[in-house]
RNA sequence: GGCCCCUUGGUCAAGCGGUUAAGACAUCGCCCUUUCACGGCGGUAACAGGGGUUCGAUUCCCCUAGGGGUCACCA
């Protein structure tokens, strides 16, 4: 039975690699009829920032990657718990760890230390002017017995450091790197529980993992070089390892490391800027990793059918801002144009209410846009464009339109025409320019440009009938008539 | 700097010893069209370099270069 975990730590936002790491974990999980699971590594109290793990649980919820075990929110957007193997923060399993931690040193494979924070400081300063790998010097290691009662009993700081066999090699098979192998000199006697009672990372995740029953431990590649030290708690507790899988890093333009300060590592900027869930989830399953047949655009559900370790790639993926717009488009041209509507609605609410409120025009504006934008948020900009007074005309090719010879005869027909309907409606449309082309014998650019010409001020933009029922009769007129 | 990992077009990628080296995004051109967009068709564009192994290397091995990661009482 798989179980796989996604363990982000609550310091703010959903990154666009954490959500990656947890499409993985959720789609190995189902595609074996395993679990998934989410468990929240807050062990450091001072990077805590609160509402992160409800927002986190929101976020990821929104994406559909649902975790069976963990952190669920309810339908007030209260946190609770659920799951046979929890606590799931791991700052409520404290005492777990301080057992386990005990349990170590006692058996020697751990020791506590002493050290001053000062002079680990200067350790790393003197080793590195020197032109070493800093490193802790195990001096606490060599204490007595005796002499590490007295500390404690003085009431000494200490932290409980591992112990490493010297020099050896620690050989582990990665899921995507295949064999790798590390020294065990090339590492450091890692802080297992930290002066505070807490434990590190490296301490936590391998006796949570070992009790929340994970088989595989999917996770950035930045833990690739700190396996062996997991590697070797599960050796000094006779724990059988799980699999281990490192991911590639999402890179920004640059081939550096996205981050926050690329604008674009949040996963609830995409969400807020109108980036379809199921896009976004497209786009990132994609970024590292293929569909057999190389399909693009896929489901949760297709990709969990197909999805298998060996076909991620090993080398960092650069987030690409244009694919992912290809793909939201594309998801937004095939919604359902009531739904789209109403997700048009919630950002044309506040700047341009009458359009939002009105379910008819509201659905005109959907499908005239529907095809010309690549994000939601973008609609605010086209209901700019169709509200806007019409701009003066400058271009040349505007210049052109606006002086046609047939125009006053256009403009005149239109009012005409307009002024006899009740309302404008794709049909009233059609049927008033099929009149025009029949009565008047204006047509092709004479008839579409000018038109748009008096609308706008524009020779280029979106459908000109829709725009026309959009702006309604009244408007459409008092701009026509302005024209003339 | 030490250690670990990676390297197919601008980007994502297929390929897993023999291919005219797919496809997608982007880009360019043409067509469609009242404009733009959409759509359709087509073009430009890649195996980092050097050694091996092999009848034959994009594919296997080594070296070099470049990139990334990591060296915290942060995750």
């Amino acid at each position: 039975m798989v179980r796989t975990r996604f363990a982000p730590s609550p310091t703010g936002y959903l990154h666009i690699g954490g959500l990656r790491t947890a499409i993985y974990n959720y789609l190995i999980a189902k595609k074996t009829g395993g679990d998934y699971i989410l468990r929240i590594e807050d062990t450091d109290q001072t990077r805590y920032v609160p509402g992160s793990v409800e927002n986190l649980v929101s976020v990821l919820g929104k994406c559909y990657i649902q975790h069976a075990e963990g952190p669920m929110l309810d339908e007030n957007g209260e946190i609770y718990e659920t799951g046979p193997y929890g606590p799931y923060y791991q700052s409520n399993r404290l005492e777990i760890y301080a057992k386990y931690a005990k349990q170590l040193i006692d058996e020697g494979k751990a020791y506590y230390c002493f050290c001053s924070q000062e002079r680990l400081a200067k350790l790393r300063e003197e080793q590195s002017a020197q032109g070493l790998t800093p490193k802790y010097d195990s001096k606490c290691s060599h204490l007595s017995k005796e002499e590490v009662e007295a500390k404690l009993a003085a009431g000494e700081s200490h932290v409980v450091r591992m112990k490493l066999p010297e020099n050896e090699d620690v050989t582990f098979e990665d899921g995507v790197r295949g064999t790798v192998t590390i020294n065990t000199k090339d590492i450091d006697e890692q802080v297992l529980m930290k002066a505070d009672g807490f434990p590190t990372y490296h301490f936590a995740v391998v006796v949570d993992d070992r009790h929340m029953k994970i088989t595989h431990v999917i996770r950035g590649e930045e833990w690739l070089v700190s396996t062996p030290k997991h590697i070797l708690l599960y050796r000094y507790f006779g724990w059988e390892a799980p699999s281990f899988v490192h991911l590639p890093t999402v890179l920004n333009k640059n081939k550096k490391k996205l981050s926050k300060r690329d604008g674009s590592a949040a996963v609830e900027d995409f969400l807020q800027k109108g980036y379809l869930p199921e896009a976004i989830v497209n786009y990132i399953t994609m970024l590292g990793w293929s569909m057999p047949d190389g399909k693009e655009i896929f489901s949760l559900e297709e990709a969990a059918a197909e999805f298998d370790l060996s076909r991620l790639s090993k080398a960092g993926a650069v987030f690409d801002i244009d694919k992912l717009n290809w793909i939201n488009s594309h998801y937004i041209k095939e919604m359902e144009a009531e739904k789209l509507a109403g997700l048009v609605k919630g950002y044309l609410v506040g700047k341009y209410d009458e359009l939002a409120n009105d379910e008819t025009k509201l659905l005109y504006f959907t499908n005239c846009i529907k095809d010309r934008v690549s994000f939601l948020e973008e609609v605010v900009r086209e209901a700019e464009e169709i509200f806007a007074e019409p701009k003066e005309v400058t271009s040349e090719e505007g210049l052109e339109a606006k002086a046609m010879e047939t125009n006053p005869q256009l403009y005149s027909a239109l009012v005409e025409l307009l002024e006899k309907e009740e309302a404008l409606t794709p049909e009233v449309m059609k049927a008033t320019f099929k009149t025009i082309q029949k009565e008047y014998k204006i047509k092709g650019k004479a008839l579409y440009m000018p038109t748009r010409i008096a609308l706008t001020g524009e020779v280029h933009g979106a459908d000109i009938q829709l725009i026309m029922c959009i702006l309604g009769k009244e408007e459409v007129l008092r701009r026509i008539k302005a024209a003339m």
